[in-house]
RNA sequence: GGCCCCGUCGUCUAGCGGCCUAGGACUCUGGCUUCUCAAGCCAGCUACGCGGGUUCGAAUCCCGUCGGGGCUACCA
């Protein structure tokens, strides 16, 4: 019988999770949901100088917010807890011990002093930096005479001799030989465990079966194996590793925040969607296979395989980002896009909320629904509908105070105060039977006058329908306005 | 420096020996439509890093080379 498949995703949490760290977690969750399996979540914070309880916390909304729920780990709990590498403290050690019983493992009580002196050599004499073995031996009395010293020791994992192969999911067999793999540190000085330490011991308990992660970690995988052996892990049971390509920054450099934003918050901050956020990241080092890009969550997790991943990284493109976003925008019901929209609205002070403003808002929706790429855009499209004390945007001023401009708005004003029906069907009649084919205008001159007057802007949702759900009170009166500028 | 990974339009990718005079998407350019802005539609620009092999035939396989990236911590 097959094992039940297990992805985990475990980050450090020394910042704001980036693109980067969700596309990890995205094809992690994808993965797990496709198989059927499980997807884990366990963090990471064994290095205490630099993850922060805000982070982790950060990290945790992140992963909710995007929908990549996980079925193990912080808050959700699990049968393999606890998730948070500071609180499994006791286990490393009991392993480190065993360990050291077992001389797969050493005390080394060399200094940062020392072991740089060795690598500065090393490098002088052109071979392969590294541990150089020195602690791997020492007798009853050289450690006595370092304990004397008041040395601390680190714990050091013995690599023998020989070499690592395995066969990674996206870039097929890997190999290392051991000149190259130096022994290395499981346990800090002052007893704390250090990440190739806790990865491996926790993959194992937790019966992660894949290892789906950065390729930054693919020359760390020889010694995360090496602690499996020790461990005594059956080679079947091993977990399979899969190094996925990285996201770069567009100048081709590792993302940081000098090139593109790569918080997850800003985006939510800009109104980008979840759904469209994991859809293009998704095709950075994956696609389907056809020509399709549009997909939904639920299909991302019928169609993504590891096989379908590529092993070269991926540029970010901003643009690819936006252009989805609008596509994402643009398929949501109306209520849905009410439900995004709203929140970008209130904090901007646009509406306060009531449900008069709602409904309005709820009218206007869908004629913006295509205009727009990102939520944020959301408010200046509707403010001329809200705003207490209207008034035209500055450079649009010069555009509606010439003669020609105040002879449309007067016959404007003339024909639309007999209107009995006001719709945009009825407006329009009426200004176009007047404006363009009485008086002879273009459309774009006439009706940019109208428009810079009713919504303040050269740029506003279609006239007519705007005027409609104005009002002809407050349309007349700004028209009005308008000819006193 | 050493080890490891990677290399198709500007970008993301399809391609797994003949269907490729290399397809799609984003961007960009031009056009259509049009009350602005969008959206939509049409057209166009632009790519197999380079050099050798293998083969009747290579973007696809092999070797080399160049270029990019990662690791080389008591970071992850």
């Amino acid at each position: 019988m097959t094992k039940k498949i297990k992805v985990r995703f475990a980050p450090s949490p020394t910042g704001d999770l980036h693109v980067g760290n969700i596309r990890t977690a995205l094809f992690d969750w994808a993965y797990a949901r496709h198989t059927g399996g499980t997807f884990l979540f366990r963090i990471e914070d064994t290095d205490t100088t630099r993850v922060t309880d805000e982070y982790i916390q950060a990290a945790i909304d992140t992963l909710k917010w995007l929908g990549l729920n996980w079925d193990e780990g912080p808050e959700v709990g699990g049968e393999n807890g606890p998730y948070l590498q500071s609180q499994r403290l006791g286990i490393y050690a009991e392993w480190a011990q065993k360990f050291l019983d077992q001389r797969d493992a050493y005390h080394c009580y060399c200094s940062a002093d020392e072991l740089e002196a060795v690598r500065e050599a090393q490098r002088a004499a052109n071979v392969a930096p590294g541990y150089n073995g020195h602690c791997r031996d020492l007798t009853p009395d050289q450690i006595a005479a370092y304990k004397g010293q008041g040395r601390l020791p680190v714990v050091r994992m013995r690599m023998p001799d020989g070499g690592t192969t395995f066969n990674d999911l996206i870039r097929g067999d890997v190999s290392f030989d051991h000149k190259f793999v130096p022994d290395f540190v499981l346990v800090r000085g002052d007893g704390s465990p250090l990440y190739t330490l806790a990865v491996a011991v926790d993959d194992v308990l937790m019966k992660v079966t894949h290892v789906l992660r950065g390729e930054d970690l693919l020359s760390s995988t020889p010694r995360q194996i090496r602690v499996y052996q020790a461990m005594g892990l059956a080679l079947e049971d091993y977990p399979v590793f899969a190094h996925l390509p990285f996201v770069m920054g567009q100048d081709n450099a590792k993302l940081s925040k000098r090139n593109g934003e790569v918080s997850i918050a800003w985006y939510r901050d800009k109104g980008f969607l979840p759904e469209a956020i994991c859809n293009y990241l998704a095709l950075l080092g994956w696609s389907p296979g056809d020509n399709r890009e549009n997909v939904t969550m639920k299909e991302l997790t019928e169609l993504f395989t590891v096989e379908k991943v590529h092993s070269s990284p991926a540029r970010f493109d901003m643009k690819k980002l936006e252009a989805i976003n609008g596509d994402k925008i643009r398929a949501l019901t109306i209520d849905e896009f009410l439900d995004w929209s709203l929140p970008f609205l209130t904090k901007a002070g646009v509406v306060s909320g009531s449900a008069d403003e709602i409904a309005l808002v709820k009218l206007a929706l869908p004629l913006i629904q295509e205009r727009i790429i990102m939520l944020s855009e959301v408010p200046a499209m509707l403010k001329f509908l809200f705003v207490k004390n209207f008034a035209v945007e500055a450079d649009s001023l010069a555009k509606i105070t010439d003669d020609a401009s105040k002879q449309v708005l007067e016959r404007s004003l003339k024909e639309l105060e007999p209107l009995a029906t006001w719709t945009h069907e009825s407006i329009e009649a009426a200004l176009r039977s007047s404006l363009i084919e009485e008086m002879g205008l273009k459309p774009r001159i006439a009706f940019g006058a109208v428009r810079i007057a009713t919504t303040g802007s050269t740029i506003s949702p279609p006239l007519f329908e705007s005027m409609e759900l104005l009002g002809k009170e407050a349309s007349l009166a700004r028209i009005r306005a308008g000819l006193e500028l």
